[in-house]
DNA sequence: TCGGTTTAGTAAATCGTTTTAGTAGGTTTA
DNA sequence: TAAACCTACTAAAACGATTTACTAAACCGA
């Protein structure tokens, strides 16, 4: 627990410090002019074409001098545009979320666009209260992670890894065909055929999905999935805790498997901790497949092979999508669905299953 | 690279869905009231006190079937209210940031606060604009995140991990120099006299402080901190990879050292991976510290010894006090620095010196 | 029945911008 | 020399709330 100790206080300076600039109106009664003429020459409009340069000089000068800024609200409410978008996460921590946050952060920053963020931590409520506060404070568009969206919303909506079919939302989700088949064909092709697998949460969107789409990548090579091999994650905390307990769980029913396809690399670190207390070396003994390619994956110990999703374009691509359909505006085409490429990425976790087993 | 694939698009929806509710005005046209009751009556005002309970119910019940959203916007510009405030971050995708977020964010939900996030990326251009852009959307406060901050902001403003002493702004950092003992005691108990020490880089905040604590306490302990071997960080990139490269270097230098304190577990775990490569076993030929305890160290292997920072506490604790701050008012007093303790996690990756070194 | 109080409201100003629709005066052009 | 056209601006209406200062009618006590 952290101590909180003062150790000084500042003097006088005060809880709202240094003067904070002038008004429209203000700077506009300082130089004779009227707001019209200011907001005019300030905003560049076209009907500023009359204005003389000296004039227009005179007003930046002075808007310099005297530290005018733009009141965002007062012109939002005018305009109609507030140039500000609203993010739901289910939690920043988890590290999924905020690679995510970081594509999407790269875009609206370059095109002026702020956002909110809002956690939604698995709570119901908050799911249907997030969006409506969000409202009210006039985002132009939602983008949302991993984050289920059961009706449609009233504003624009991206929905990363979201796999509800909802009208008005655009979901951007990994190729997860893909993913499995990346997935499976490798650790079939190092010869494994008793492949366990570790199930996402159940509040995970991806959790279902991907769990299908290994198990008819298996089928269709004719090793299907045991369901005496799949453990689902418990608890949600975002540390590898879960996936040793899931681990834990599997080894405690005493079946035979050489290989674990983990639901994300965290999970994997975890159960590769579980396997390693019971004895079992990986890959030796276990190969141990990841997914996502979190940074800590290729640091692991053994390093981790894994199914790399890219996050960061995921979120990038959210943002951009977000933005095309606000620009288009009433006739925007809405795209379904926005697919993006996984990766296999081969490092120390996985390998060639050995004989006796 | 993710491919962008288009599947379908949905049919008539249209850029800008569902009918989004109405506006006071036309809320008080339907109910022939004027808007200054409806005003009164929802926002349960002193004076509406006189408004029979009919009228009241009436009110309420058309604001529910009319879909009445208040314009927060609008409601702001009039009260000179955001109740929403700017962090700045260098960028989201660290790992540190996001911990602190969740604390801050933990403690503004609840009070009905919401935040716009920036990243300032190291940029200097942006260090000096994000502020500007926060307040011209009218934030009421900031709260920083190991950001330099180097002259009296305009806004009340707390920093995490902040060292600059400016006016204007309160410290919220850890124990430093407790942080340093506990570390360097560890070390030292162990038998430890030769540690080498791997310093952040430039552009974080804690990264000199760090290293000066640490020297002291190595000093007060009769083993000062050899210059020869310490490293520092190089690239703002927030994987292992900057650790790894940094022990490589100091590795190449041939130097003899039985232990070393990392700036994080990031960078730790890159160092161990450089220290293996090199057939140096850890903990039996050299231990490793590090510094964060973020969750992938519990599960590190070998599991990481370190000095765990309580992040989310000092994110919670940042907005507590700005929150204070800004309820305050003018002359609310603005603590210089509030610190908080670290704790020394063991685990495995640090071992009591064998006699063969 | 008169003055005062309570009840149930409302009109209008305000927050800080943008924008529409002018205007007053000078300069061309026919 | 009058109509047309620039030039250099401005008044006032928005945007959607909150808030101050009223008011008209009903009621109440003396």
């Amino acid at each position: 627990m952290p101590r909180k100790s003062t150790s000084s206080e500042r003097p006088a300076a005060g809880g709202l410090p240094k003067s904070d600039g002038v008004s429209l109106k203000q700077l506009a009664a300082h130089l004779n002019l009227s707001t019209t003429t200011l907001s005019l020459v300030l905003n560049d409009a076209p009907t500023a074409v009359s204005i003389p340069q000296e004039t227009k000089d005179r007003i930046f000068s002075a808007a310099r001098e005297l530290n005018y800024k733009p009141n965002y609200l007062a012109r939002s409410l005018r305009v109609q545009r507030t140039h500000t978008l609203g993010v739901i996460v289910p939690e920043l921590s988890d590290g999924y979320s905020s690679m995510v946050l970081n594509g999407v952060e790269a875009v609206l920053s370059k095109q002026g666009y702020f956002y909110l963020t809002a956690s939604h931590l698995h709570r119901e409520d908050l799911l249907v209260e997030l969006p409506r506060m969000l409202g009210e404070r006039q985002v132009e568009g939602v983008i949302a992670v991993d984050t289920p969206i059961r009706s449609e919303p009233n504003l624009p909506t991206v929905n990363v890894s979201g796999h509800e079919d909802v009208a008005g939302v655009t979901n951007v989700i990994l190729n997860h065909q893909h993913a499995a088949e990346l997935g499976v064909g490798h650790l079939y092709n190092l010869g494994h055929r008793r492949v366990a697998v570790i199930k996402g949460q159940e509040f995970s969107s991806d959790s279902n999905v991907r769990l299908e789409t290994i198990s008819d990548a298996a089928r269709k090579r004719d090793m299907p999935i045991d369901p005496k091999l799949t453990v689902q994650l418990q608890g949600d905390s975002p540390s590898p805790e879960v996936g040793y307990s899931a681990m834990k769980t599997l080894l405690a029913t005493g079946e035979k498997f050489t290989a674990v396809f983990a639901f994300n690399d965290i999970s994997a670190i975890g159960a590769i901790r579980a396997l390693e207390e019971m004895g079992l070396r990986v890959p030796a003994d276990v190969s141990v497949l990841g997914f996502d390619d979190i940074y800590a994956a290729a640091f692991h110990n053994p390093a981790l092979t894994t199914i790399r999703q890219p996050l960061f374009e995921m979120g990038s691509l959210a943002a951009r999508t977000l933005l095309e359909r606000l620009a288009e505006g009433k006739d925007a085409k809405i795209p379904e669905v926005l697919s993006v490429e996984p990766t296999l990425i081969v490092r120390n976790s996985t390998a060639r299953v050995t004989s006796d087993k």
